[in-house]
DNA sequence: ATAGGGTTAG
């Protein structure tokens, strides 16, 4: 071999790096270089040729057999180091670097200041910071750019200046009230006020100059016209809700929790600034919670002449999904589409997210499809925005398309898709999933852990529920709110409330949820003093302001116990607007404890609230007829018929080897009815000789005691009852799931059944669900 | 040097 070749071949390579490829490519010149010379220079070219290629290993090597290495060296193998996330090695050669002499230029501090971001350790930062001041390269944009990211990032790491006293960081960063209150806001807001003030248009002249195009472009992609931009455009982000309680406002704006001061200064410093700085600037400030002003940045950036870019997009899309306000975000749609940027998945996922945020699943689901390119994260954002807006079927078969498309899920994913199998009690697919996120290693995810937790509380496990609980090494609020519902559902209440003290005692601040899950344990029980305690310690030590959920709980709790007008008075002095469903539950005390002055009263609320409301119209027509008026029963009953309004009857159903079989009351259609009937008539005299007593209180239709007792019998969940003894093992435990509540002789009857059968019977009703339509479910792939 | 997704709800 002559050796003109390879140095030829050498000098051109050498002046042109970046034609270096692969990693083959970069080997051989490496090995040329060093049979032909030995010259240093040509080692730190080819350091920096892995560094670019990103080839750790062979720089690392690479660098570790030079004695003195020149600055260009340490510069890539920092960099190196960063970006393979080894950002104790990348501080430590930056460290190593200064301690041979070495002065660093503008091309290091970028990574250094990374790592230092990623290492959440601020001091650090700062005294990079203060080292680049005294090198004079603050000036750098480069530099700048990556100081003002780690300011944003660790803005958490700052001490808070001092806290107002009722100031807590749940009330600012938990999301929920806010939608809760749009939500209902929803039911108000009947005027079409103009949506039209667009948002980017305003003030930022770069872009579309027309207003209407926004509109246009949202319209070509929105056929549909129901009323929901309008009716949104009053709910402006910058609106926080702020309730007041005896006086006491119980929510502020974030904005007086963060500053942004250092970021804000390094940005006002920087002599240059390109979009990747407006960008930082603009992220800061909304993941701290400042959203008005991360808004008014970007038509800031806009009035220096800078465009919003995808980077610009996916950040800004997160305040409105998080405010609720679609019409601003379909803003940001069209934006995206006239600017050719709809391709791009992080914008996608945020829109996707956005329009779910928004309850416009139909809209996520669209802008999904329209995708060419699906990554795990929008996968996760479609999946999310299915389960959160009650579409667990859809967001099971996406799950599956997910995997079937050999997408990797993310433990996120698992924390999404969980709920859909709580909510559905297919406890099957649950098990499933549980053993994947532990082939995965996820399982000692808090995220996933609470939403394991509550799977199989909902399903009726709750040991295995606890047994997870305790393994959680650092359970935070929700994974307690998670076992102390489950509690609550199985009528736990002392294991809910000590629960509850305990999540106390180890300073978890309780929220929103966590207190509707406590008082719902004690409103099973009847704990009443309990209750009240819990309620006036919300708003007292957690400054959370009751909810319709709350005052619901105490008021049942109250009514339940015969305290009804003490029941009405909490109700009429809520400083909300009670709903129809609130006065319902005192409507049905009046009913057990016979008022039926007070229930005539409460009624009136309630038929003015809803006039449709079936349930309270059926309770009423009862409560006449306990009362023996008869007259009015019929009226009421007679109006309904006029309005053509129809009960629809309660539905049970039972999992039995993966298979969901449903039942409605004095249902024939099963398969095994004879056998199931047969069963039942067996037990039912059992029963009896058990000391079994039928309490046909609530079945009040006129007719005699003999067919009382069938109706009891014929009841749609001792129908999936029966079916289960008669169709699983003997000693495996049996869980019915009711899509109302549960009867109260039901009740009873079911400690007597699992007494004779000598199995345990777990009944659990749940009132939002998927729909039942002849014995089949309507979500039939899934079971 | 900058960006998107997650758990609890009588």
């Amino acid at each position: 071999m002559s050796t003109a070749t390879p140095n030829t071949l050498l000098k051109t390579l050498l002046q042109n790096p970046s034609s270096i490829k692969t990693r083959s490519q970069a080997k051989q010149l490496h090995a040329q270089i060093l049979k032909s010379t030995s010259s240093s220079s040509l080692i730190n070219t080819i350091l920096s040729i892995y560094s670019n290629l990103g080839l750790l290993q062979e720089a690392h090597l690479t660098f570790s057999t030079l004695v003195d290495p020149p600055t260009l060296s340490w510069k890539s193998i920092i960099r190196c180091y960063t970006s393979h996330g080894l950002f104790h090695q990348s501080i430590a050669s930056f460290i190593g670097m200064r301690a041979f002499g070495k002065y660093p230029d503008h091309h290091i501090f970028p990574s250094v200041l990374k790592s230092c971001t990623c290492l959440m350790d601020l001091k650090l930062g700062e005294s990079v910071h203060a080292c680049v001041i005294r090198l004079g390269l603050d000036s750098d944009l480069y530099t700048g750019n990556a100081l003002m990211n780690m300011y944003c990032k660790l803005q958490q790491c700052r001490e808070e200046g001092p806290k107002s006293p009722n100031l807590n960081e749940h009330q600012v960063y938990d999301k929920t009230p806010a939608r809760r209150l749009f939500k209902e806001s929803l039911n108000n807001l009947s005027s079409s006020s103009d949506s039209g003030n667009g948002f980017l248009q305003r003030e930022s002249s770069s872009l579309s100059s027309k207003q209407t195009a926004d509109t246009e472009t949202c319209n070509n992609f929105d056929h549909r016209v129901d009323g929901f931009v309008h009716r949104n455009a009053n709910i402006e982000f910058s609106d926080c809700p702020c309730i007041i309680v005896d006086g006491i406002p119980l929510r502020w704006d974030s904005k007086e929790v963060f500053c942004m001061e250092s970021v804000r200064k390094v940005f006002e410093r920087m002599p240059v600034r390109d979009i990747v700085s407006w960008n930082t600037l603009i992220a800061g400030n909304a993941q701290n919670g400042i959203h008005r002003e991360a808004l008014m940045i970007v038509r800031e950036m806009g009035l220096a002449g800078l465009k919003p870019d995808s980077f610009t997009l996916s950040t800004v899309l997160p305040i409105f999904a998080e405010y609720v306000d679609v019409s601003k975000g379909k803003e940001i749609h069209g934006y995206a589409i006239r600017n050719g940027l709809i391709s791009d998945v992080f914008i996608g996922s945020s829109l996707i997210d956005m329009y779910a945020k928004c309850t416009r699943v139909e809209d996520s689901r669209r802008v999904f499809d329209l995708l060419p390119q699906h990554d795990a994260i929008s996968w996760n954002s479609i999946i999310a925005g299915c389960v959160q807006n009650g579409l667990f079927d859809e967001g099971l078969r996406l799950f599956r398309q997910m995997v079937i498309s050999k997408m990797k899920p993310k433990h996120v994913t698992f924390s999404s898709i969980m709920p859909a199998c709580a909510h559905l009690t297919t406890l099957h697919l649950g098990k499933q999933l549980h053993g994947y996120i532990i082939r995965s290693r996820f399982d000692d995810n808090v995220f996933i852990a609470s939403s394991l937790v509550d799977l199989y509380a909902k399903c009726g496990n709750i040991r295995i529920a606890r047994w997870i609980f305790d393994k959680i090494e650092l359970p935070d609020m929700v994974s307690w709110t998670a076992m102390i519902m489950g509690y609550a559902l199985h009528g736990w209440a002392n294991e809910a409330l000590s629960l509850f003290r305990q999540m106390e005692m180890e300073n978890v601040r309780p929220n929103y949820v966590a207190f509707v899950a406590v008082l719902t344990a004690c409103s099973h029980f009847g704990l009443i003093d309990e209750s009240w305690k819990l309620f006036h310690s919300m708003s007292r030590d957690y400054g959370i302001a009751p909810g319709l959920e709350h005052y619901a709980a105490v008021a049942d709790l109250l009514g339940r116990a015969g305290r009804l007008e003490e029941a009405y008075e909490l109700i009429s002095t809520m400083h909300i607007q009670p709903t129809a469903c609130v006065w319902s539950t005192l409507l049905g005390a009046c009913r057990v404890h016979k008022n039926l002055e007070l229930a005539e009263k409460v009624a009136e609320k309630i038929f003015k609230l809803e006039p449709d409301n079936m349930g309270s119209q059926v309770l009423m027509s009862n409560i006449y007829s306990a009362a023996g008026r008869w007259k009015d029963a019929a009226s009421l009953r007679i109006a309904m018929k006029g309005r053509g309004m129809r009960k629809k009857p309660a539905c049970s159903w039972i999992e039995v080897k993966n298979k969901v079989h449903a039942f409605t009351a004095d249902d024939k259609t099963h398969p095994y009815y004879d056998k199931i009937h047969e069963a039942l008539q067996v037990m039912s005299e059992q029963m009896v000789r058990e000391g079994y007593v039928p309490n046909t209180d609530d079945v009040l239709h006129d007719v005699e005691e003999e067919q009382k007792r069938y109706i009891l019998c014929s009841h749609s969940e001792r129908l999936a009852i029966a079916f289960g003894i008669i169709s699983t093992p003997y000693g495996t435990t049996i869980r019915v799931t009711k899509n109302l509540r549960v009867c109260v002789d039901c009740h009873t009857a079911t400690k007597f059944i699992s007494k004779i059968v000598g199995r345990e019977i777990v009944v659990r009703d749940v009132s939002r669900f998927h729909h039942f339509k002849d014995g089949k479910c309507s979500c039939g792939d899934y079971w």
